[in-house]
DNA sequence: TTATTGATTGACT
DNA sequence: GTCAATCAATAAA
């Protein structure tokens, strides 16, 4: 899934704007088995909780204080694996993505982290369970073709607190392209 | 009850 | 390269 993402479009309507940007990297985390996974030992909580809907809704968590991440959740109900969006190509709106993320000095920083792609598209805890075939948040298929070469294969981002799973190959980006998080990393 | 730690980012050396 | 911000979930006591 975090494969066949990438190349897709996310789109986000607030109102009657339109956000829209092209996912370029993603991450794969495997439910209870995964010791990186929120849902490691199937541990289960109000903030987890939509890691165990069905395939097609988003989780969306707050992490160190000040962030939201937004995951695509991805199995049956109560399988709780996820693809976390990492990184987009803004295409629509990108005006108000940048009124939304002054930080950002280049297009291509806007959404450039999972933490940065929910600030671009104003995404909070107010998304999470909701269906990723709505009306505020949907994805569809990109026009760009993703030809199968173009995709890099890398460890997960910031795993360090799962030594065991850390060198697991579950980053998949869109190899050389400047949307990506972090340009330095293979 | 208290302590530790992040699926991060941005400022700074 | 280092490190602080900032808080909720989890682990430890």
């Amino acid at each position: 899934m975090a494969r066949d993402l990438l190349g897709c479009i996310l789109w986000r309507r607030i109102g009657r704007t339109l956000l829209a940007a092209r996912l370029v990297e993603a991450e794969a985390y495997l439910g209870a088995n995964d010791p990186a996974s929120h849902a490691r030992r199937g541990l289960r909580s109000p903030r987890n909780e939509s890691m165990y809907l069905e395939g097609g809704h988003a989780y969306v968590y707050f992490t160190y204080g000040m962030y939201y991440c937004l995951n695509v959740v991805t199995q049956e109900r109560d399988i709780a694996e996820a693809v976390l969006l990492r990184a987009a190509q803004p295409l629509e709106g990108i005006q108000i993505m940048q009124k939304l993320r002054p930080k950002a000095r280049k297009e291509s920083d806007l959404a450039s982290g999972p933490g940065k792609l929910c600030i671009a598209m104003d995404i909070d805890r107010d998304l999470d369970g909701e269906s990723l075939d709505g009306k505020r948040l949907f994805i569809t298929r990109g026009t760009e073709a993703v030809a199968g070469d173009e995709i890099a294969v890398s460890p997960r981002i910031g795993v360090d607190g799962a030594p065991e799973a850390a060198h697991w190959p579950l980053r998949f980006f869109l190899a050389g392209n400047r949307y990506v998080s972090r340009r330095s990393v293979k």
